[in-house]
DNA sequence: TGTACATCAGTGAACGCGCGTTCACTGATGTAC
DNA sequence: TGTACATCAGTGAACGCGCGTTCACTGATGTAC
C-alpha cells in the first residue's frame, strides 16, 4: 500500500467534490473545472488527473448525493419502531426533507430538472436503487402486518407490470395495489419538498416546519399507513 | 395606429420567443442569445431591439408558460361539472400532465429547479396567481356543498397564516384545514408529473398514463375531494 | 400628393470574458534490487 | 542502506470555441405639414 500517496489522492478528490458542491450551490447546474481549479490553487488541467472530464465530475456527485441522503433516511428511518410503517414513512418524509434544506443545490442535482447534455451512466443506478429499497422494505412491512389501505382499481397492464418488477425484487408478497399507493405518496413526498424549495410555496405561511408536517400527514394517508 | 411595423414586431418576438423555447427544450436552461440571433438569421446584436437582455427574455418566456398552462387548465377544468370538485381535480391534474408532457422544456422552467443567477420579477406574479386560483375556486365550491374531508390538526401558527391569506384573497368560507389538503395535493400532483418527466419513474410501468390516472385517484382522495 | 424629418430594425465590428480539453514538460514520491 | 528506474501530481502554454453586451452606422418605414 503507497499510502502516503494514496491518501492524498483521496483527500484531493474530496476536495474537488466539496469545491464542485459549493459551485453547485451558487451558481447552479453548470459547474466549471476551470474556476474548482483556480478556488483550488491548481492549474485547470490538474483536474484531469482525478476525473476524465466535467461529467465524470457529476456521475461523481450524483452518486455520492444519493448515497448520502440513502445513508441519511436509512439511520433516520432505522430509529423508529419497525412494526410501525406509518411512523417510518413519516421518518423517511423528514429525513429527506432535513437533507434537501442541508443540501439545497444537491437536492436540485438530483430531483430537479434534468442537467441538459448530461446522461447518467449505469453506476448511478445502485445508489437510487438504495432509496427505492427503502420504500419497498416498508410496504413490505405493511403487507405482512396487513395493515390496511384504501384499495385501487388498477387496469391489468399497470397490476401485470406491478407484480413483474416486485417479482425482481423479490418482493412477490406486496399487493400491486399497496406499491401504487405507496409510489404516488413517494413521489407526493418530493414534489412537496420541491415546492418548498423551488419557491411555489411562498405566501402560505412562514411555518414551513408545521406545513411541511401536516403535508406529510396527508401523505402517509395517500400511502395507505396512517 | 402604425399597423406595419408593429405586426411585423409583434411577429418576430414571437418568433424570437418560439425560437428560444426550441432552444431550450435541446440544450436546457441556459439559452443563447447568439444561438437563438443566429438561427433566425439576424446578427446577435438585433436581439436587442426586442428584449434588453437575457434575463428580460426569460421572463417573458416564464409568463408566457404559466399563462399558456393557466389557459389550458381553466378550459379543461371549465368543461366539467362545477359541482364536483373531484372531477374538477381530476381534469385540472390531466391538464396540467398533458401541457407538461407537450411542453417539457417550459415545463422544467417553470416547475423545474430555479435557474441559476435568475430571479423571478414581479410581473411573474400574476400569471403564477391564475394557477392558484384555480385550486382555491375548487376548493371553495367544496366548501360551499360541504364536500367532507378527511380532517387535520392543524397548529394555531398554520391556521392562523392560512386563514390570514384567504381572508386577503376574499375567501373567508373556506376551511384552513380543507386548504391545507388542497395544497398538499396540488404540491403532490407537479410532484407525481415531475417523476415521470424527469426520469424517476423508469422500470414501473410502461403504461404511463394508467399509472397517472391511478395516483391521480390518489391525490384527489389526499384533496379530501373523492 | 409631395416633401422634410423622425423613428426604428437590423448591421458589423469590437470589447473582454470564461470555458473544456490537449500536450509535452518538471520534479517529487514510491519501488525493486 | 543506497542506487536506478518507474510512477504519477501538477505545470504552463496553447487550441478553438461561444458567450453577452456596446456602439456608431445604414437604410427602410412611418409621420406631419
Amino acid at each position: 500500500m503507497s499510502t502516503v500517496r494514496e491518501r492524498v489522492r483521496a483527500q484531493t478528490i474530496e476536495e474537488i467534490k466539496a469545491c464542485a458542491l459549493r459551485q453547485l450551490a451558487t451558481v447552479g447546474t453548470d459547474l466549471s473545472l476551470r474556476a474548482i481549479a483556480r478556488e483550488l490553487g491548481l492549474v485547470s488541467s490538474a483536474i484531469y488527473r482525478y476525473f476524465a472530464g466535467r461529467d465524470e465530475l457529476l456521475t461523481a456527485l450524483i452518486i455520492d448525493g444519493y448515497s448520502d441522503l440513502a445513508d441519511e433516511v436509512v439511520t433516520r428511518e432505522g430509529a423508529v419502531d419497525r412494526n410501525r410503517p406509518g411512523d417510518r414513512f413519516a421518518a423517511i418524509g423528514h429525513a429527506v426533507r432535513d437533507w434537501a434544506l442541508a443540501h439545497r443545490a444537491e437536492y436540485a442535482l438530483l430531483y430537479g430538472s434534468p442537467v441538459p447534455g448530461y446522461v447518467a451512466p449505469e453506476e448511478t443506478i445502485a445508489p437510487v436503487m438504495r432509496m427505492n429499497t427503502v420504500l419497498v422494505d416498508l410496504l413490505t412491512t405493511a403487507t405482512e402486518r396487513g395493515t390496511p389501505f384504501e384499495p385501487v382499481a388498477l387496469p391489468t397492464s399497470l397490476r401485470h407490470d406491478i407484480t413483474s418488477m416486485l417479482g425482481t425484487l423479490g418482493r412477490d408478497g406486496v399487493d400491486p395495489e399497496r406499491l401504487a399507493r405507496g409510489f404516488t405518496a413517494w413521489a407526493s413526498l418530493f414534489g412537496v419538498i420541491s415546492f418548498e424549495l423551488f419557491g411555489h410555496s411562498v405566501g402560505i405561511t412562514g411555518d414551513r416546519d408545521a406545513l411541511f408536517a401536516v403535508q406529510l400527514d396527508g401523505l402517509v394517508r395517500v400511502a395507505g399507513l396512517a
